[in-house]
DNA sequence: TATCGAGGGGCAATCGATTGACAATTGCGA
DNA sequence: TCGCAATTGTCAATCGATTGCCCCTCGATA
């Protein structure tokens, strides 16, 4: 005998109270109540509990429109990454998340999809919506982002423009580390499977590499990847092998263990005949045998870092326009000395 | 000699341009500015062009809090999964904002720990920003989700609640594919470790096979795992040992992982001893030797159509209230006839 | 008792865009 | 030449919150 759609609250949605519901409610002027709420202690005590009350009572939300109007501030941070489902930005994204919603900050993610133009067009139309801007390896040129720059505060992750703040991980010592232990173990001969030429961070891990294997005699070749996944890495195999180095350090994880797989496909022994090495240490480095060694960077970290330091630039709290963060060798299975098995 | 802070521009930000400055421009007022914007055609064709004209000149962006006033639309869709870290929802959320850029709406996303007392009031935070709510395997209980969607438009992923529109996968053609290839491969007594008891993916997934292994003949158990994580599944591994059985199921391929895992250490072997299915088929299944059979749901599709039905929610062009998407079984080397290897 | 000052609170303008109502212009036919 | 309708554009109110400025009240002090 139920209506049929009782259960649907669908259709009728009452509107969300105002501040002036409140104020009429109270018998005070909305002024009042927008002071009631924002600068306690402003007013009469007395005043400021019923109106408080009384908000509480009409299940009173600001308008964060609204509120942006005259204020000029959303209340929100744009974060911008090249590949959303690209599990390096896992714990980035969520240290991200945590420094803004600790500060009462809302974030709002968007996907470039490693295509600059769109990341151009996605980053003016977040532009609108928010305070400021978080760009992760950013594969706009200079001259774009110093002009997004210009609209509204942007901060750098993994990535350095002049006269833009940044948080970059340190990528020497993780690289030392592991080069160090190659060298112990024997290895002389070692590639870099690069990454896309336009990153950043790519050239950044494969000059620190570049100037450690000259400087500790090792010789180094650069093995380009066409694409830095999965695929990508596999898709290199023949250009490492025929490289005919011991060791090879890959422009990240995903290239890694592409590769790893394809060595595997062709019965090449990792780490007997070729030791890999990645970087970032991402979800699933560790699930293939043998489990993958890697550099990592604290990356949740660098999340709330930059989040954090974007927030006091908008207060206008500028510290430097540089914040570096230590990686580290996370050493695994995929290490040996060369030839260790026959 | 060049001034050291030349490339800064972090300093001085020009306003945006407003309509204001458009008509000022053009010699027109606002109101027709908004109008040539908004409603092509409405003016004279030559005007139009004019101000549009104009509009690129100065770089004109709409301020989108400025247009959400008037009229109630922000343009945005909100969504929330319970850990945005978890592979499971990277194609979720990549359809998701595919589906939402198409329709020139903007994504926000936003994570709850799994926490339910975080989910409901991120919710309430987000709802005065959106439009309307994506809410991707919610823990809130039913109650809760039709007080949401009393202020503004709510769909669900990945769960049901009476009257609210959902996709949600349906997890019966996978399951019975890989029942029906344990049953072949001669398995006759399996387990589901199971996930959150909140979870209602959880449920249709217990209750799917139990209900499926009962009418095979087959007999089945439930283990219960303290976490759907990897650490939730090695967890588990000496329960499901003790529970004798040939073939385990696993609530999702994180829990799946992390026994996997374990019953290496134990040595244990998989498949010869033991079976393992997981659920989702995400980044990283395919890694481990031997690699994990999953069944998978079809997350990028799930999270478009769940955009698509909520943005035809809000134009009043409401369908049905649920829509399925099919399940299936992806085999890999995890499962194998019990006792093959002796 | 007159004056001063501080605390408490209201008024009204403002942010940028939208939109219903209305005014001005134009063109056309009679 | 006049009138009418269609076309084109303007006025002004509105959305919800903020904030500078001003006024009122009341107690304290001279």
């Amino acid at each position: 005998m139920d209506q049929p759609d009782a259960a649907a609250p669908a259709q009728d949605r009452k509107a969300p109270a105002t501040i002036y519901d409140i104020a009429r409610h109270t018998g005070v002027s909305p002024s009042t109540v927008s002071r009631a709420l924002n600068k306690p202690g402003r007013l009469n005590p007395d005043t400021e509990r019923r109106i408080r009350e009384a908000a509480k009572e009409l299940g009173y939300r600001i308008n964060p429109m609204a509120r942006a109007l005259p204020t000029g501030k959303t209340g929100t941070l744009g974060l911008i990454v090249s590949d959303i489902t690209n599990p390096v930005y896992f714990d980035l994204v969520r240290g991200a998340e945590r420094a803004a919603s600790e500060a009462g900050f809302t974030l709002i993610f968007a996907d470039s999809q490693e295509s600059g133009e769109l990341e151009l067009t996605t980053a003016e139309r977040l532009q609108s919506y928010v305070d400021g801007l978080l760009l992760v390896a950013s594969r706009l040129d200079d001259r774009q982002i110093q002009g997004l720059s210009s609209v509204k505060p942007v901060m750098m992750v993994n990535r350095e423009v002049p006269g833009i703040p940044a948080v970059v991980p340190d990528v020497r010592p993780g690289i030392t580390d592991a080069l160090d232990q190659l060298r112990r173990l024997g290895h002389r001969r070692i590639a870099y499977l690069s990454g896309p030429p336009l990153s950043w961070l790519n050239g950044m891990r494969w000059k620190t590499l570049f100037d450690l294997a000259v400087e500790w005699d090792m010789s180094i070749v650069e093995v380009k990847s066409t694409a830095p996944t999965r695929e990508g890495g596999a898709e290199a195999f023949q250009r490492v092998k025929a490289a005919g180095v011991t060791a090879v350090f890959a422009y990240n994880d995903l290239v890694a263990l592409g590769l790893l797989r394809e060595c595997r496909e062709h019965r090449i022994d990792v780490p007997g005949r070729l030791s890999i090495i990645g970087f970032d240490d991402i979800f699933g480095a560790d699930l293939p045998t043998p489990a993958l060694s890697s550099i990592k960077s604290p990356l949740s970290e660098i999340g709330e870092k930059a989040v954090r330091r974007l927030l006091s630039e908008l207060d206008g709290t500028q510290g430097g326009t540089e914040i570096l963060l230590q990686t580290r060798f996370v050493s695994r299975e995929s290490v040996a000395g060369p030839h260790e098995v026959q």
